[in-house]
DNA sequence: TTACCTCTGTCATCCCCCTGTCACCTGGGA
DNA sequence: TCCCAGGTGACAGGGGGATGACAGAGGTAA
């Protein structure tokens, strides 16, 4: 059982390690963002600091969520209301202020892994594994570097535009609607209405030169492309 | 969408149930324990009030969970960690405290249900179509990724083609109505004399070159067919 | 300040949905 | 077998709505 502790606090990452320690589990701890980001794939379940010094915390878990689908819970002393509904919306799976009682964070733990350790088992053959980079036509979205190629070259993107295709690049194939898309990256699917996620597509087309990289599904949302040749059935 | 609401206390309920309706869930409310195990299964997912008078909330929560492995989220003013912990241990995904953030709440029921849902539309028995594609012939209808493959190729359907596909697919065998799939998919079951469903179906046979793949039931409605080949009894 | 990003608003376009019509098919009755 | 009535398939056209393209305001970081 391998724990990802991403907490930057000495001493709340000793206290929380000791009490996963106890319970069986083998922790790794990071305290930056980045090897964060790098130790994702192993992680069989995360616990997530947001206050991190080098990332936003939302930033992160976002981040984190189109590297891994493991189970999530944030731990963090930002008690708002607004951070709360963003954290869940981003992806994680429970929210736990600080000062938290550890032994509810034990059981919030085991009912969170409770749901997602289905029997049956292969429910995530999907999202980046480690590093391989998502490749469509000639194009090359790299998660875990956060990185964007066409025909072998470079592509600098912004956050929002980087954001929409990694999400969809995390799931190839599968067409996902605006309201989803709105709800993992914005936080908020009242957005639905709003040109913010025209927009960005259409900057990522742009940039990236290939019009077919992401394919809209009218009147439903978008899908992964094969890259720029939009050749029809 | 039916959100099984167990709540003794009045107002408590009518807020909560405005809350959940605002979110396009039907709710059936429930003041009693014995209510509650009765309509368990109907649930889809279940808010769970501890302080009900006729039955100890962590007994009513082991009974449930028995009958029914819908989402549950505990909303109870206990508040003590030993309660919390073996709400928790008793089958409770998530244990919200009151009094609550209605934000919050709803935040953690998506959180809850993003986990525990089957992607797309069938909603019934879970005989396990959770993830896997239905197949009929060589037609490959994935409900959560959206795509429809005929003969290991994709074939590009519009949101009402897909729809009626989908709802046919989520029931390999059975025919359906025409009343019960405009109700389903249009919300109007007085299309009924229009001629939209016949146009869309017609649909699905041109663009995935399989006439037999939705066979019409004369006077009656449509049923998924098998994939082309319209022999029958 | 400067440059860039993000979001909003507007306009134009195109596709999809619905409807209407005609023809064909099916099933029942004479 | 023939006729009739209702239902469905095929097709075309109008209208509306979703999306793409573009411009500009406000915010933020360098």
């Amino acid at each position: 059982m391998h724990a990802l502790l991403v907490e930057d606090d000495d001493r709340m990452a000793h206290a929380l390690g000791t009490a996963l320690a106890q319970r069986g589990h083998s922790v790794r701890r990071v305290g930056r963002a980045s090897d964060a980001l790098q130790h994702a794939h192993e992680a069989e379940f995360v616990l997530l600091d947001l206050g991190l010094p080098d990332l936003d915390g939302l930033e992160l878990l976002r981040r984190l969520r189109v590297l891994c689908s493991a189970p999530l819970i944030v731990v963090t002393a930002r008690c708002e209301e607004r951070d709360i509904v963003q954290g869940l919306r981003a992806g994680a799976d429970d929210y736990v202020v600080k000062p938290f009682r550890t032994a509810e964070l034990m059981a919030r733990i085991d009912a969170v892994r409770r749901r997602t350790d289905t029997p049956s088992g292969s429910r995530d053959t999907d999202d980046g594994d480690g590093g391989e980079p998502v490749r469509t036509g000639d194009v090359e979205i790299d998660l875990a570097a956060r990185t964007v190629r066409v025909a072998g070259a470079e592509v600098r993107l912004t956050r929002r535009e980087y954001d929409v295709l990694a999400f969809l690049a995390a799931r190839p194939g599968e067409v996902h609607s605006r309201e989803e898309i709105l709800d993992r990256i914005w936080g908020d699917v009242f957005l639905a209405a709003s040109r913010s996620l025209d927009v960005h597509v259409a900057g990522v087309r742009a940039k990236t030169g290939r019009p077919g990289l992401i394919r809209t599904v009218r009147g439903f949302g978008y899908q992964l492309g094969d890259g720029g040749r939009g050749d029809g059935p």
